[in-house]
DNA sequence: TATATATTAGAACATATGTGTTAATAAAGA
DNA sequence: TCTTTATTAACACATATGTTCTAATATATA
């Protein structure tokens, strides 16, 4: 279900006038700004970006072009909180979901970044223990609060004898857990099914400038 | 410079109408949901909120209101231009400023991962040929736009004996410019300093979730 | 009170704007 | 190739919508 270059060419413009002005473009406004021979090949396009789910339209209604989900224009950023700093082999500390206030540091991502995902928090990595998964010191990652897991994952992991969470790869082998420190030094050791939580799920990377 | 009760009633129409339609209302639509009069009485109404610098009003455009004030939440965010794709050794084509128009596809970015820097672009990565500069797959990278460098930066480069632009890691030994692949199975070569450009410099990347 | 100013009311007008119709052209399948 | 579908093009039409004008009424001010 792509977009045909005339298609995100108004899609692009909704975005843009929208963002200028506050206000939605009429359809006489995208023919003139996206160069576009007639108002029935906009309302033409229109009607399919409305099938692809992307706008809504109000019937009659001057202007009345919405832009749906993720694109909205007015959810553009979530602050994610930056619960601090982890090291190699130190453990992590998650607080629970309330513990978190609106004072701690956050980091500010674009929707574009986390797609429709929510609950998230932030770690800033301390040294390169996970040069493997491609992040260096310095890196913030982004983790999902959850308890779910697919195998291969990066997951933040509480484990019941350590006492602690640290950032691994798990995989779930048999009925047995792997855990893979993403550095190849380091050896992956298994644990039991039932001694263990998942707390969060690896959702993206950020690289400081 | 208070609201009387019309104005303020009328005000904060405007903000919840907006809120649910994401477009503004139409005068007649102020004038039966606030139960008024007549047209011209919203219309005036309207053009006191103009005078106390609460919206902002486009003459005969329809629905052409703008909430002004903490609209900040526009300057959050940064959007950048997603220019393609780029794989190992393949030219990048960079358009020059000004081709590129407000329509080609373009991700956002917080202000948060950008700091102070203009002028970006972005391009996503095909292969893994970037893989030493821990850039992987899928991951996009933004550049911005500069024809500076310091040593070791990673670079967009404009070489004339090629006559195409690739991505490389820059360093000025003695009256050289050496340039190194990314990727520690492809050799670093060296260049006169009179027959290459930089393009743009890394800003940062981005992993996909 | 008298006068000025602010606000309301109703209506008419001009135009901004969404929609529909028909035909031409391009693209995709068979 | 022929046939079907998708897209473009130009135009006309209905109405949604901002604007303006005049008069009436309310509110403030001297």
């Amino acid at each position: 279900m792509d977009l045909t270059t005339k298609q995100s060419k108004i899609f692009n413009f909704l975005k843009d006038f929208i963002l200028e002005k506050d206000y939605p473009p009429s359809i006489r406004d995208i023919q003139n700004h996206c160069s576009i021979s007639s108002t029935s090949v906009v309302d033409y396009n229109l009607k399919k970006l409305e099938e692809k789910g992307l706008i809504r339209r109000d019937k009659d209604i001057s202007r009345g072009i919405e832009i749906l989900g993720d694109n909205n224009i007015r959810s553009r950023t979530v602050r994610v909180p930056l619960l601090g700093k982890i090291a190699a082999g130190k453990p992590i500390n998650i607080p629970t979901e309330g513990a978190i206030d609106d004072y701690t540091n956050a980091i500010e991502l674009s929707r574009d970044q986390i797609g429709t995902k929510s609950d998230l928090f932030a770690l800033q990595i301390k040294g390169n223990s996970m040069i493997d998964a491609l992040i260096q010191d310095g890196d913030i990652i982004v983790l999902e609060r959850t308890n779910q897991f697919d195998n291969g994952d990066m997951v933040a992991v509480w484990i019941d004898s350590d006492n602690s969470t640290t950032f691994k790869r798990i995989y779930k082998i048999d009925n047995k857990i792997k855990l893979e420190p993403m550095n190849r030094k380091m050896k992956p050791f298994y644990i039991d099914p039932a001694s263990f939580q998942v707390q969060g799920r690896f959702v993206t990377s950020i690289r400081h400038w």
